[in-house]
DNA sequence: TTTTTACGGATTGTGTACAAGTTTTTTGAG
DNA sequence: CTCAAAAAACTTGTACACAATCCGTAAAAA
């Protein structure tokens, strides 16, 4: 019952995307693969393949034979990226408005009751949990399975920096409010009251995470655009 | 003037991608890092690199410890993504409308004059590139960093499966005109008709593919899903 | 003084060996 | 003959060593 034992590289990439997403790293900061390999206490190897993911993802760049460089989200990035997010969820439910199947809107009732127990007792974890399997349901509701894959995709990679809404206070209890008319509107097969509810569903996020971060990365802004600017000047 | 040397593991991943595309591999095939290693004349380590890229990209499936195996798209999936990438690139092109500075809206032009350029010595190629510098002009002209990097990325990811349409005619002629309107709506600020042209313009390369490979895909099609079936149901 | 070039140190890129895990084959009992 | 368990063969995951490249510094030339 056990979960079969994670290849190291995938360890490390979550816990570097976590410490980007954190703010342990100056934007613009070298990661040394000799350095971090020895904090881990692993090879260069594996570290390697956590970086090159790292950069897949756009958290760091990788310059060749030069090495990889953390790129640090201002909360303008940040906005920008809930922005996104939210456009591609909002695209999602339109689309599953009139296509979801009878079985998914099964699924999709079961996982709105299992985040209502979550939210009775007061358990985030299992609240997040659950949410999750709510909005990917929807992603696979929309009948296009690229666009299923590529939403569940930015949906895993903001998570990052969705962690620190669980803490906002009565965001759980909105969020519950928020997904029964989701699911309302879906049933009802209302394509754009479904996109709408949605879109601002996944919105608000952003906010929360500019209210709860704003003050450290305003100052950090205006050096960002200033490193930016410099860098792209010698890379050009 | 030379191009910095390239490291191995992005040539490698480049070729393979290539191959993916045009459809040297069945679909569920594992890669063999040991056996490609030898075929392309390097070690596994470079090779490694490009594979998980490949399945960063959602071009290959990686499963800890068992390997990696191609993900063939079937017309199905051609079409789902180029309709994925229209939709980004006609929310690029929207926002667009309305945000673009006058400096980026002499680059599209010079960019469009370019292609003109090409359309008239009949030179493909450069058509192409400069077609590309349209594209992401637009992406860029958004306002949205992060969206602009992320369209660009997935047209990227879909470039080695849009070259066929290179060489369906007349196309260039077409889609020049197209950039001709695209261009003209911009400049007006008219921002429900750029969506509408740049979706149409994009949307249009899935069916120049669908008719180019179809029976080829049809066929096959009907074995990857099978494949796909027994393949869920082994894993889960 | 300013620019160019050569060198030294440090870091990434790649090759190779071994460890860990998986798949297939073999072997034995029922 | 069938099925299960064990072992052999093979593949991926990781460690480590060396090669290739880059950066900074200092000396030499303009």
């Amino acid at each position: 019952m056990s979960e079969p034992r994670q290849p190291a590289a995938k360890l490390i990439y979550e816990r570097l995307e976590t410490m980007i997403a954190e703010g342990h790293f100056k934007d613009g900061e070298r990661l040394d693969e000799t350095m971090l390999a020895q904090e881990f206490g692993v090879s260069r190897t594996p570290l390697r393949e956590a970086l090159r993911q790292l950069t897949a993802n756009g958290l760091t760049e990788t310059f060749p034979n030069r090495g990889t460089f953390v790129r640090r989200p201002d909360f303008v990035r940040i906005v920008e990226m809930f922005e996104v997010m939210a456009e591609m969820e909002a695209w999602c439910a339109r689309l599953a408005a009139t296509r979801a199947t009878a079985a998914q809107l099964l699924l999709l009732r079961h996982a709105a009751s299992r985040c209502e127990a979550a939210l009775q007792e007061n358990d985030s974890r299992a609240y997040y949990a659950h949410n999750e399997t709510f909005h990917r349901l929807i992603y696979e509701a929309s009948g296009n399975g690229f666009l299923a894959e590529e939403t569940s995709a930015m949906q895993g990679r903001l998570k990052a920096f969705r962690q620190a809404q669980l803490f906002v206070p009565d965001r759980l209890a909105r969020s519950m409010q928020e997904h029964r008319m989701i699911l309302k509107a879906l049933e009802a097969q209302d394509a754009p009251a479904v996109e709408r509810l949605v879109r601002d569903h996944v919105r608000i996020q952003s906010t929360t995470y500019q209210e709860f971060r704003a003050p450290d990365d305003l100052a950090e802004g205006a050096a960002w655009f200033d490193k930016a600017a410099s860098r792209k000047a010698s890379t050009v």
